[in-house]
DNA sequence: GCGAGGTGATAGCACCGTTATGTACCGTAA
DNA sequence: TTACGGTACATAACGGTGCTATCACCTCGC
């Protein structure tokens, strides 16, 4: 009488697996492939399993959030902490960068395209990133304790960190910045004004800078 | 025989029309308000009108970031120039952050959403983004010429002032900023640690930067 | 007057997020 | 063991999207 249904048994990995195929759509296809119908059919499973799991298509965006989130924790846990604060401060900032080339569609997500795109991100979503974020601060902090920065509110110069980072990575993901004034070179040159503007000496800053250079292969291993 | 098609007479005002309507759209109703059903009502045409004058809906948007850059352009022009050139970079500073706060979507779609929301922003677009932009670049030279900025390339300090501003309001904007840094507090002290690390002195740099504010009223009229 | 080209109104396509409905499976209780 | 209730999910449909094909109408050069 009525058509077949067959559902098969409930997977107890659907979930996870969402996740993983939704992420590696919007890193190999782009934020446009971010569809019910494509991750479904990817998980080989039905669009009703979003909506099962997540409610809705934002609510696996906010999961891809979260695992964007994961992956920049990862980087930031990778770092050795040394007697040159400064030094570990500038890495802290290369494996921000470094995160965001890595997963460009992953990083325009958890910044760029909150209003964009149709989905939002709750309080609690942005809280959880700026946790991330925090880590950051006991850098700064060690930069002030040992005389290198002038004395202020670490908190606040690690802001100003975030802002230089976020905002030369995210134009650079733009293609706003060209030669003679590309990514790499103003990144370097941005490092270094941002040390000398918290307080280090000029040479004192570049020595830093050029050494957290070294360090970001050494401690930061490449990772998918 | 056939269908009653009633097309009225070309109306040569119907681009601007609909490039007008769009942008009150994206300002007043966010970007999902942004389809080609609701722009063609609003505009009292339909649909095909878009895609006459514009191609697609990228070009319709594609026209919206040119209305964004000449509102920064407009306040960009505003601005008198002094014998202080920190205080006017400062002032060119304040302002980019009062249009992107004034603009907030126009602002997404211009820097954040190229990759997101399906459009894509030609080399040609981008360029035109830039050169609003290079009106920086003049004031950090005349710092570097009277001694307040240390000798460098006035291009790279201007885009290293860029990164930190666009960094501070997409942040802003994006509702990641929340006290005790807020977003003003962190502006006023991006500014001074920015000054500063160009070469400027503390005192001198915070003086400029002071300054700076009380321009901002006397020469940015409040524009819609 | 008349043909040519541009403008735009209508209808349709494929796709989107989401929802309603119904079926198969599960753990639990009788 | 059997019956039940809740969950997972397959299917189909609804209203929306960008876009295209078709065709009526207007304007312009001749």
């Amino acid at each position: 009488m009525y058509r077949k249904n067959v559902p098969r048994k409930p997977d107890p990995n659907v979930r996870s697996t969402l996740i993983e195929v939704a992420a590696r759509l919007l890193a190999e296809d782009g934020p446009q492939a971010l569809s019910t119908r494509r991750v479904a059919a990817d998980a080989d499973t039905s669009t009703m399993a979003v909506y099962t799991h997540f409610g809705s298509m934002s609510g696996l965006v906010r999961e891809i959030v979260y695992e964007g989130f994961a992956r920049l924790q990862d980087y930031f846990s990778q770092i050795k902490e040394t007697d040159d604060p400064v030094s570990d401060l500038c890495v802290h900032g290369r494996a921000y960068r470094r995160n965001a080339l890595a997963n460009p569609h992953l990083y325009a997500v958890m910044f760029g395209g909150e209003s964009l795109s149709g989905f939002e991100l709750s309080e609690e979503d942005r809280q959880h990133g700026r946790y991330v974020l925090a880590s950051i601060v006991g850098c700064v902090g060690r930069c002030v304790e040992q005389g290198r920065f002038r004395q202020a509110d670490p908190g606040m110069v690690a802001h100003h960190m975030w802002f230089a980072m976020h905002g030369l990575v995210n134009l650079e993901l733009g293609d706003y910045l060209i030669e003679p004034w590309g990514a790499q070179e103003c990144f370097e040159s941005q490092l270094v004004t941002l040390v000398v503007g918290a307080g280090d000496g000029l040479d004192l800053a570049t020595r830093s800078v050029a050494e957290s250079a070294q360090r970001l292969d050494a401690e930061l291993g490449i990772r998918a």
